[in-house]
DNA sequence: AAATAAATTTAGATTAACCTTAATTTTTGG
DNA sequence: CCAAAAATTAAGGTTAATCTAAATTTATTT
């Protein structure tokens, strides 16, 4: 059984690990905030328990073993992040603290109670995919609604900016997770996009809006 | 802040404290399943940060700090017990250690939002009554169905015996917390019961099954 | 290709939460 | 009431996760 900071650490290295190079000391040392000798001494014992491949001085990767407990892990911050913004009404951008913490609690049946609670969710509220109980990633149709095709419904899946001034405009708007939207027009001029929102409502956002809008064609 | 271990002594004296004597280190070395040496540290320790009033060789007690605490892990713990029976479909004498768990997640407004969404409950799956967020305990007038006055409508909180057998009996009677009873009369021979059940079925159970029932009267 | 800079590891300490064994204090029963 | 038993604390040690400072390896640059 790993520690808290045992599986901190091995996500920190999967998430470092985005193009497969290896992983160095410095940088797991900055997003963990701690010093390099300590996080040393914390790759010494991870490649003693073989989740990591380590060579000194050379930087480390995950082994299979260490690639599925950090999927378990995302898996876990993923489907409670959207349980405490589909059922607790948090904003996508108030649930990373308390989700770094839920992650952590040992349960398997418990993930699975929620993942059925929950409806089986493919990605979380930032649009981040959520892996399956097996550690496979979902592959999302996912594109920004900038650059989404004209006359094609699709659902909101999540946002890239997260900042209150935004969340509001599109509150304001009509437009949350889980929202239709199908682009009717776009604006030559300036990229604005004219678009129609739960099937009802039309209205122009500009292109910088749409830029930060993840959305799903729905079939 | 309290590290869990911290949590987890103070509320074991809590929950030593019933009658108000002072707690003994051997009674707190047993629940927590540790020597009785560590607790003595670990007394000095919550000693000095306040949590209790500790003097060497007579046992302790939680000053007011500590009881604040006290209660709001004992609220924490109570209420994600509701949510896994409620929400997520655990029998309730499957909750305790995925609750133990929980308890120990640190954010104010989590709590506030479970709460909410699980409507203000005043009893957990055990029947035990939840302090509020002030830390008040409500008086729960609760008893024993083999108690109930016969006539008066009453809900059923919580059972006192987690048996599988005893589960599955209930579950057969279509018996669960929520459900509505009524006694209609006892039997003065064996003082089994004939009740009736959300209104409708009627039946009868032993004096045995009736004393593991907890019960609160509707008014 | 050496020398300097940057990254990484080693060595040696610290803190929290444990433990075992030994000393001390309190309780209890003859 | 006092000696043996029980409870408690003290002393000294361990492990996990950290730290600082020093040593070592790798990378860069003149």
């Amino acid at each position: 059984m790993l520690t808290n900071t045992e599986e901190n650490y091995i996500k920190a290295i999967y998430h470092l690990s985005v193009d497969n190079k290896t992983v160095r000391t410095n940088a797991i040392s900055e997003v963990m905030n701690t010093t390099p000798a300590s996080v040393s001494d914390m790759l010494k014992k991870l490649s003693d328990k073989s989740y990591i491949h380590y060579e000194k001085y050379q930087g480390v990767s995950l082994t299979k073993k260490g690639k599925t407990e950090a999927l378990q892990v995302v898996r876990k911050h993923r489907l409670w992040e959207v349980f405490l913004v589909e059922k607790l009404q948090f904003n996508w951008d108030e649930v990373h603290e308390i989700a770094e913490q839920l992650e952590h609690i040992q349960s398997k049946l418990l993930i699975e109670r929620l993942d059925n609670f929950l409806d089986h969710p493919t990605s979380d509220p930032h649009g981040d995919p959520i892996p399956n109980a097996k550690g496979e990633m979902p592959v999302l149709r996912q594109v920004l609604l900038s650059e989404l095709e004209i006359t094609i419904k699709a659902k909101v899946m999540g946002m890239k900016e997260h900042s209150p001034a935004f969340l509001q405009y599109l509150d304001k708007l009509g437009i949350t997770i889980g929202s239709s939207v199908k682009v009717m027009d776009r604006v030559v001029f300036d990229a604005s996009v004219e678009l129609k929102v739960n099937d009802k409502k039309t209205m122009v956002v500009s292109h910088e809006v749409a830029k930060n809008i993840l959305v799903s064609p729905i079939d």
